[in-house]
DNA sequence: ATGGTGGCACCGCCA
C-alpha cells in the first residue's frame, strides 16, 4: 500500500434519535474516528438550539435543519463543502429530511426517508410518493457518472437477511415488496449499496434495534435500514464498508448506530 | 404479549 492517508474519506451515517441526547456519543466517536463526512438524522432539535460550537470547537462544519419535535438532518464535515443545499432542490421542501454538500471530488446527500406507520396509512402512501420524488430530483439533477454517495435512514431492509424474521415482518412498512420496488428505481438510476458490495450474503449485520423489543441487542433481533449508496465512479474507490457496534455500548445510545465506508478518492 | 421503550412536547405523537 502506498497509499496515504489524506487521501482516505470517510463517510458516515447515524441516525441519532435526538442531538441533544446523544452529543455524549457523537462528539466522542468523531474524535476517535475522524470521519470526513458525519450523516446524522432524527437530530429533533430547533436549529436555534442545535449544539453548533460543540462540533465547531472540533474542528467540524456542521449543517443542519429541523423544527424541533421530529426529523430533522445534520451533515458534520472536517472540509468546507463548496455548496450546502437543503430540502428537495427546486423548492427546498422536506429541508428537515434532506441536507446535501457538494465537494470538489463528491456529493453527500443525506436523507431521513419517512418510515411509514402502517401499510394501509396516508403516512405509507408518503412514504412511497417520497421514494418517487427523489428518484425524480436525481434525475433532473444530477448523472449517475458523477461521483455521488446517497446516504442516511432509508427506513427500507431490501433483502431477507437484512432483518431478523422475514417470513414474520414480510408486510411490515420497512419490508415489503411495494418499497423494494421505489427503493429498486433508485438503484436502476446508479445507486448501490456499499455495504452489501462488501458483505454479500452476510446475515446478522443491523444498523436498527427498536427500544420496544425486551433485549433486542443481545437476541440480534434488529433491521438493516440505514445504508450509505453510491454511484459507480465513487464505488470502484471503495475500500471498506461496516457498521460500528460501539455506539451501541455507551450510556443511552440511540436505537440506530452508525454505518461507516471508506473511499480513495 | 397485537404490547413494549424512548424522545419530544405537552397531557399525545412519532418511531
Amino acid at each position: 500500500m502506498h497509499q496515504c492517508n489524506k487521501d482516505i474519506f470517510t463517510v458516515a451515517t447515524y441516525n441519532v434519535n435526538s442531538i441533544r441526547s446523544r452529543l455524549h456519543i457523537v462528539i466522542p466517536w468523531l474524535l476517535e474516528n475522524k470521519p470526513s463526512v458525519l450523516c446524522m438524522q432524527e437530530t429533533k432539535v430547533k436549529d436555534d438550539a442545535f449544539a453548533t460550537e460543540e462540533f465547531t470547537r472540533i474542528g467540524y462544519n456542521i449543517f443542519f435543519r429541523g423544527s424541533g419535535g421530529y426529523n430533522g438532518v445534520a451533515i458534520a464535515s472536517i472540509d468546507a463543502p463548496l455548496e450546502v443545499l437543503h430540502g428537495f432542490p427546486v423548492n427546498s421542501e422536506e429541508s428537515d429530511r434532506i441536507i446535501i454538500t457538494r465537494f470538489p471530488l463528491v456529493t453527500i446527500i443525506n436523507i431521513y426517508v419517512p418510515q411509514g406507520r402502517e401499510k394501509d396509512s396516508p403516512q405509507f402512501a408518503y412514504k412511497l410518493a417520497w421514494f418517487s420524488r427523489f428518484e425524480k430530483m436525481l434525475k433532473e439533477h444530477y448523472i449517475s457518472s458523477e461521483s455521488i454517495i446517497v446516504c442516511g435512514d432509508i427506513n427500507v431492509a431490501p433483502d431477507a437477511i437484512d432483518v431478523h424474521n422475514p417470513v414474520r415482518l414480510l408486510g411490515h412498512v420497512c419490508f415489503n415488496p411495494e418499497v423494494w420496488d421505489v427503493f429498486e428505481k433508485w438503484k436502476q438510476w446508479g445507486l448501490t449499496d456499499v455495504f452489501r458490495m462488501f458483505h454479500p450474503g452476510e446475515s446478522g449485520e443491523f444498523s436498527f434495534y427498536d427500544y420496544r423489543t425486551y433485549d433486542a441487542v443481545k437476541k440480534s433481533i434488529g433491521w438493516r435500514i440505514d445504508h450509505i449508496l453510491a454511484t459507480a465512479p465513487v464505488l470502484e474507490k471503495a475500500i471498506d464498508c461496516w457498521i460500528d457496534v460501539q455506539p451501541r455500548l455507551k450510556e443511552k445510545p440511540s436505537d440506530h448506530t452508525p454505518v461507516i465506508a471508506k473511499f480513495v478518492l
